[in-house]
DNA sequence: AGGTTGACCTGGACGC
DNA sequence: TGCGTCCAGGTCAACC
């Protein structure tokens, strides 16, 4: 579900409402594959610490941890929404909702809450050095230069590789469509094969159209919400995801639909070369 | 090694 | 109303 917009917009959600408190007791559900660390260690390293703050890199939500005695290492919680986790903020008298996997009470008596009904999302603990750098380039402030240099020699489409978080992480399929259509580059063409003029218009689409979206709140398609359970308004400005037998709002040609590394693909064949 | 495909899940929308 | 089918913001392991 969440891409780089909604999961900011979580993170710096959360980070207000709940940076600087300690995590009292902590719950969680068992169901093995929401945690990538195992669910003790998860618990243990949770118990007792400060919650310094909250980030997004990439697609997960980044949470600092400061241990309660000085001899402990630092880590960091990782929480990975997948397709429709959500973190919410509660106070203790309503009611968890269904699909409820972890649960922090925290030292004001609110909660942290991770609900996620696909199950898709993850739940980790990062201890090494140095913190977590996600497994991609950046792409809010990655340079032309170096957004450019991903793609040379890449055969895959462009669409493809936008999606790929081990080449740029953070866009998911909606922000994917969103910035070939600024930039006006068909979803198939290959990534190794744009013009610098293509791949200059990729940046900027890409990082106009992250920029506008955060503004926004990110985009609710259908359950996307905060940390205060708000949905965002970015869809209201989207071009073509989400358009299919619809008409392109800048020249009314009919919006076509294909399949693009297995995902619904959405562009204007009048206005994408 | 790079690239592609299906599996993992639940629930909502739609058609009959 | 109810049942079946399809689809969904994302990965990741297993293939070619």
């Amino acid at each position: 579900m969440p891409e780089l917009p909604e999961v900011e917009t979580v993170a710096n959600g959360v980070h207000a409402r709940v940076a600087g408190l300690r995590i009292d007791q902590v719950w969680t559900s068992g169901k093995p594959q929401t945690f990538k660390t195992p669910e003790a260690e998860i618990v243990e390293t949770l118990t007792g610490a400060r919650i310094d703050r909250v980030s997004r890199v990439g697609k997960t939500v980044v949470v600092d941890l400061k241990p309660p005695s000085a001899a402990q290492a630092r880590a960091q919680f990782l929480v990975h929404l997948g397709m429709t986790g959500r973190l919410l903020v509660s106070t203790p008298e309503v009611p968890w909702p269904p699909h409820t996997h972890a649960v922090l009470t925290l030292s004001d008596g609110r909660e942290l809450r991770f609900v996620d009904p696909r199950r898709f999302g993850r739940l980790s603990m990062h201890k090494e050095n140095g913190g977590y750098n996600g497994p991609g380039a950046e792409p809010t402030t990655i340079t032309p230069e170096q957004f450019a240099s991903l793609f040379k020699g890449r055969k895959l489409a462009i669409k493809a590789a936008l999606l790929n978080q081990s080449i740029l992480h953070g866009v998911g399929n909606i922000y994917a469509d969103e910035a070939l259509f600024r930039a006006g580059i068909r979803p198939r063409r290959a990534a190794g094969r744009l013009s610098r003029a293509e791949l200059a218009r990729l940046h900027a689409g890409l990082q106009g159209v992250l920029t506008r979206a955060i503004e926004l709140g990110g985009s609710s398609v259908s359950d996307y919400v905060d940390a205060a359970g708000i949905r965002g308004f970015f869809q209201l400005e989207h071009k073509v995801y989400g358009r299919a037998g619809e008409t392109c709002s800048d020249c009314a040609t009919p919006l076509k639909k294909i399949i693009v590394g297995g995902r619904t693909t959405i562009y204007c064949p009048a206005c994408q070369h």
